[in-house]
DNA sequence: GGGAAAGGCGACGAATTATTCGTATTCTGT
DNA sequence: ACAGAATACGAATAATTCGTCGCCTTTCCC
């Protein structure tokens, strides 16, 4: 973990006919198969090409190493998310302050399914963590909450509003991994949620009645 | 990472003579610098017993293997952690809800502090995670925050002041590990500290102002 | 139907790895 | 000074690893 060297991640050919689409998905879908069965360390490249049932080689014509898999099964997975959270949070329908607490539980439950997968896939995060792709996955997050906070904290000076969404960014999607690290029940992840969204929205409460008279910072 | 087998973690033999101590001690300086020099991934006995300045067989004769080194590392910081936040937690001289602050700024400070080798062990935790020891140890961190909420929430039910004690230690640890991963200057790391113990306060208030009516899991 | 391009194969090489074990050295109590 | 325990050594081992190369097969398109 902790590369110095990160060199290209994104792949190395494009797929052109059917067979070597369906090859993409099935080495994919082997990916997710071992990292579930097997963790993040015992996640090899011959490994998922066995299951796979094709050869390394293959494997070595689409991905141009083995953390390019990883990668692509993150942002899969952050494509997905992301998709979720923006249609939470720019729902009209509701004042801004609502739309927090769905959108925690949608997150925290996503975060919850597949846990295995979503822990080695954590595991693995080092290979591929420092990738430019990776950190402009990151700031796409960060720019979706900061749009709502601007909606949410409108009087609010930017700083204010800035460390609010860094904040509630890092809370999620950090004691998400956390608490989907050990199995739960239903239950459990619905009380967690909610526990998190009352925290956020007492937050933000508080933010913007102190928003209008400006920043203090006392106590 | 995530292995399925997790041996013996404890140290193989004491150290008996005064050479030995130091020897384990100059190892594990050693393990700190080539953590923060090559990360967790190049993180190898060898390359630590050559930076010690001993041979491998030496290292191999206190600690019973890699993860070894590793979780030793991170239980030493733990200590030190607790022993911190147990000062703070138990000071009997502030209100609860006024621990909070001074808790929140002393644990992200010290997050931050050395950052690079906290990133790494981070990185490196599949291997340490699931012994029984790295358990405890989260189990005994748990624990500190509860005796807290049993000061700060004395009205509300168990239900809740459990799961508050449960969100409140996983944002802390989950994310100030986070923010800690990209580097920061003193005054992020103030105006987070301050963001995120703003945030707590503003949860623990709300709590404490509902707890006495009951539990009410409206909205 | 035929030639070219794309797809697929799997053995192989080079490099790292964690860990052991037989031997050499140093200490400690007497 | 000496015996035996504790310490230290480091070459050797056995297992994995990633990624490539040369060669065969299928598909496409004219």
């Amino acid at each position: 973990m902790s590369d110095r060297s990160h060199p290209c991640i994104s792949s190395r050919k494009q797929p052109k006919q059917d067979r070597s689409t369906r090859l993409v998905e099935t080495i994919l879908e082997a990916a997710i198969q071992v990292l579930a069965k097997e963790g993040a360390q015992r996640f090899t490249t011959a490994r998922v090409a066995e299951r796979a049932g094709v050869s390394v080689g293959s494997l070595y014509q689409y991905f141009p190493n083995k953390a390019a898999i990883l990668f692509r099964l993150q942002s899969d997975e952050w494509t997905r998310t992301a998709t979720m959270m923006e249609g939470i949070l720019r729902d009209p329908g509701q004042p801004p302050l609502d739309r927090m607490r769905p959108l925690v539980h949608a997150f925290i439950r996503s975060e919850c399914e597949e846990a295995a997968v979503r822990v080695a896939l954590n595991d693995a995060a080092p290979l591929y963590r420092d990738s430019p792709e990776a950190q402009e996955t990151r700031a796409a997050g960060k720019r979706l909450i900061d749009d709502y906070m601007r909606d949410t904290l409108p009087g609010a000076p930017d700083a204010v509003r800035d460390m609010a969404g860094t904040l509630i960014t890092s809370t999620l999607s950090a004691a998400g991994k956390q608490f989907s690290g050990t199995p739960r029940t239903a239950a459990d992840i619905q009380a967690y949620a909610d526990a998190m969204a009352d925290m956020f929205c007492a937050y933000l409460r508080d933010l913007s009645r102190k928003g209008a008279g400006g920043d203090d910072r006392l106590r």
